[in-house]
RNA sequence: CGGGAAGUAGCGCAGUCCGGUAGCGUACCUGGUUUGGGACCAGGUGGUCGCAGGUUCGAAUCCUGUCUUCCCGACCA
């Protein structure tokens, strides 16, 4: 673990890499760009998972599955999804391995060569776009709300582990709609539902915006997203949900008899939020000491750690132990009985810390006589001694509390973060000085967004939704500006 | 794909300049003492030094090629 959080890349780099390995979230792999997601990172996306959907769920969407290889012809059906998506994708060209007659091991049969290549999933708009047309031909058949949880292959140039791997997981939606204006109500709910779950579950806090045209997912109309802010200053999109009008309906010619009888083209949308969730979380919460987990999604919300002498003591300390673990449990509450006797407490004390394990509890045979435990809790390290009385009330509260001060404190932090520009010289400033989102106004062209990334490597990471109309000049061009549109740097 | 750095025991590293028995820390195993913030003592297991060629009596070390990883850039959820 790096000293501090500097404002410098590669210690920052260094800082987030070793939470990650060291709190056990995930390992570099054998593959090239692709890691392994470890047992205690997965049950921490597990919890992510589970939360978000129920969230779905609840507003009316189901789960299914689609194919993992698609067509290449599907790809190039809409001309600006193909552009956006071609550099990077996975090709399967044959089906088949066979020994070398040569003997060098095995190698790709020639003869098994397929007609047409198929692409791993860089994401599924097409061969779902292509399922669509066969279950839709009725308004009566819409809205078709369905969800996927699934993995995707994107080739990038650089990964970096949970924020762009090779591989990833995710859930992607695809939804159907009569009308362009339920199209557009439902991109915005599920933007809300996922700022709901970032910001409740996760506690990051983020802002809710539309990307500009540049930034715009290949095929969109309209892309809305969530930004968050991490400690070193850059953003981190960590959530999109795509307007795509009728774009790929009109690709892959899915259409409706409406109710008065008139062929049309559907509506469509699609969202999704990744394993660079997780990657997020790690950046906004953690410390030095390791991972800081919010209580919400912990895969072990609680620790409870035996400090004994002897065998007697410890029979009457995991006595005790199992007694609070079990009514821990009954509350719904993830509770962890570490009783390993090859570790000393002090050991656990950091390895669980590392872990990012909001709660422990160290129970030792002076507190059984005195009926009372020491209570830790990650984000403050503050410790107390508490009654065994009560322990139950007071665990809950505590949890909840660690949860509310996570996000009170990422958004402090993240609020003390964007600074408004009046010039270029201040922006520039500001970017290399201080980071975080600058709220300046732009022109409103591409060419000029362009400009500025190039000055300065920063981008428009969004126009925040219910934007402060205001007029002013544009900080490269001096053009006039209608509205502040929020610049940063960014992963 | 460009620029930098690195690949030696599960993990972290030294040794490479100047070729000559494969090292250190940690982890692991055995026994013992320990246990309120990463314990200690003693003994032990574990490595074709990324891979392939070459030079040499002899290569972790020199040369050539190649692969991989990390960091920075371009690309991106």
């Amino acid at each position: 673990m790096s000293k501090e959080i500097t404002s410098r890349a590669t210690d920052y780099s260094q800082w987030y890499n070793d939470l990650v390995i060291k709190g056990s979230l995930a390992d570099y792999s054998a593959v090239k760009g692709c890691m392994v997601i470890k047992p205690y990172g997965y049950a921490l996306w597990e919890n992510m998972r589970d939360a978000l959907d129920k969230m779905f769920k609840d507003t009316g969407h189901v789960n299914a599955y689609f194919p993992l290889l698609i067509p290449k012809s599907f790809l190039s059906k809409e001309a600006a999804h193909v552009e956006g998506f071609a550099k990077e994708c996975a090709v399967v060209t044959h089906y088949r391995l066979k020994n070398d007659p040569d003997g060098n091991g095995i190698i790709v049969d020639p003869d098994a060569k397929l007609e047409e290549e198929l692409i791993i999933r860089p994401t599924s708009e097409t061969i779902i776009w292509n399922t669509y047309k066969d279950w839709i031909q009725s308004y009566r058949d819409l809205p078709l709300l369905i969800n996927q949880w699934a993995n995707i292959v994107r080739w990038e140039m650089r990964t970096r582990l949970f924020l762009r791997t090779t591989e990833f997981l995710w859930q992607e939606g695809h939804t159907a709609h009569a009308t362009r204006e339920e199209a557009i109500e439902e991109a915005r709910k599920m933007l809300d539902v996922y700022s709901t779950f970032v910001e409740e579950f996760m506690a990051v806090p983020v802002i809710r915006g539309i990307k500009t045209e540049t930034e715009r997912f290949a095929g969109a109309e309209d892309t809305y997203c969530i930004e968050a802010m991490m400690q070193d200053g850059k953003a981190l999109q960590a959530g999109t949900s795509h307007f795509l009008g009728q774009n790929f309906a009109k690709a892959f010619d899915v259409k409706f008899l409406s109710k008065d009888n008139q062929m049309e083209f559907v509506w469509a949308t699609s969202w999704g939020v990744t394993t660079r969730l997780i990657g997020a979380l790690v950046m906004v919460h953690s410390d030095d000491q390791g991972l800081v987990l919010p209580p919400k999604i912990a895969p072990i919300q609680v620790v409870i750690i035996p400090v004994y002498k002897g065998d007697d003591q410890k029979k009457e300390i995991d006595t005790k132990a199992k007694e609070i673990m079990a009514a821990l449990k009954e509350l719904g509450i993830r509770v962890k009985y570490d009783d390993n006797d090859n570790a000393r407490p002090g050991w656990k004390y950091a390895e669980y810390e590392l872990k990012g394990v909001p709660v422990r509890m160290a129970l030792g045979a002076r507190d059984l006589e005195k009926n009372v435990v020491e209570v830790a809790r990650r984000d403050t390290k503050e410790k107390k001694v508490v009654s065994l009385d009560g322990i139950n009330d007071f665990i809950v509260t505590m949890l909840a509390s660690i949860q509310e001060e996570l996000f009170n404190k990422a958004r402090s932090f993240r609020d003390d973060h964007i600074t408004p520009a009046e010039d270029w010289e201040e922006f520039e400033k500001l970017l290399d000085e201080k980071g975080g989102f600058i709220a300046a106004h732009w022109d409103g062209t591409a060419e000029t967004e362009a400009s500025i990334k190039d000055k300065t490597k920063a981008t428009i990471r969004c126009i925040p939704l219910d934007n402060k109309q205001e007029t002013g000049k544009c900080i490269l061009t001096g053009k006039p500006s209608v509205q502040r549109v929020l610049f940063a740097r960014a992963y």
